[in-house]
DNA sequence: AACAACATTAGAGTATAGTCTATACTTGTA
DNA sequence: TACAAGTATAGACTATACTCTAATGTTGTT
């Protein structure tokens, strides 16, 4: 597919799309056979990669971060001790954005209730 | 206490205080009686405000929202009915990025035993 | 008095993550 | 064939959140 279905497979603008390629989160590949454009051509696996990416960026992880991600999801280029590492830091990541969260809810919480308290 | 003091007690570096103060997210006080200089003075309130702007940008809070919320806070031009709504819908939203989370993690945590199993 | 340490302001610079514009070429449809 | 719609690239622009520099003045210590 082009870039514009895949946009409108993922909701993310062809502009980011394109941010993205040049950043080296997703590679399109040309068709050798075509001659006269060089357009990119895209897969299944970069609309996965794009729904990917927006997951990881809506819970705080960087371009960077989610880049390291693919490589470990995609990429062979990696050994499996390497990627079983890489996913466990993500984990511990994952783990502690959690804790602080549940944290910042509790004191949320505790002064929501001090605020109607006081309103009585 | 002076800017420097207030850098060390909240590891916050005095540049950053000041984009802060710049941002209208903190407020020093200045001396009316010391006509030689016009030094911020800053109190305790101002070391926890700092505290939870830390807190707040760390699970994910833009300086935005993290304005608003010390609105609620610490300011008395917004009414009590406000406050709630404003406090409840940032207890929303941390259930929403902890939803995503506990999701990610999941998927994480299942790529990486299909990792591992393919190991064998 | 000398001098280091600290304070202020204005404004420049950096990193991240887009977002938009201009230019130019290609493709599909009336 | 005209022309709208799609594509590529380079580069400018924006927003957020700092981070740093320069210029200048103040305070505290020896």
């Amino acid at each position: 597919m082009l870039i514009n279905e895949l946009s409108k497979r993922t909701g993310i603008t062809a502009h980011t799309i394109r941010f993205y390629e040049k950043s080296g989160l997703i590679k399109g590949k040309r068709d050798e056979r075509i001659k006269s454009n060089n357009y990119f051509h895209y897969d299944d696996e970069t609309v996965e990669k794009l729904e990917l990416i927006s997951d990881a960026k809506s819970i705080g992880f960087t371009l960077s971060e989610i880049g390291q991600l693919m490589e470990a999801w995609y990429n062979n280029k990696i050994t499996i001790p390497e990627k079983v590492l890489l996913l466990e830091e993500k984990l511990r990541s994952i783990d502690e954005k959690i804790k602080h969260l549940k944290e910042m809810k509790k004191m949320i919480a505790e002064f929501k209730k001090s605020v109607e308290e006081e309103n009585c």
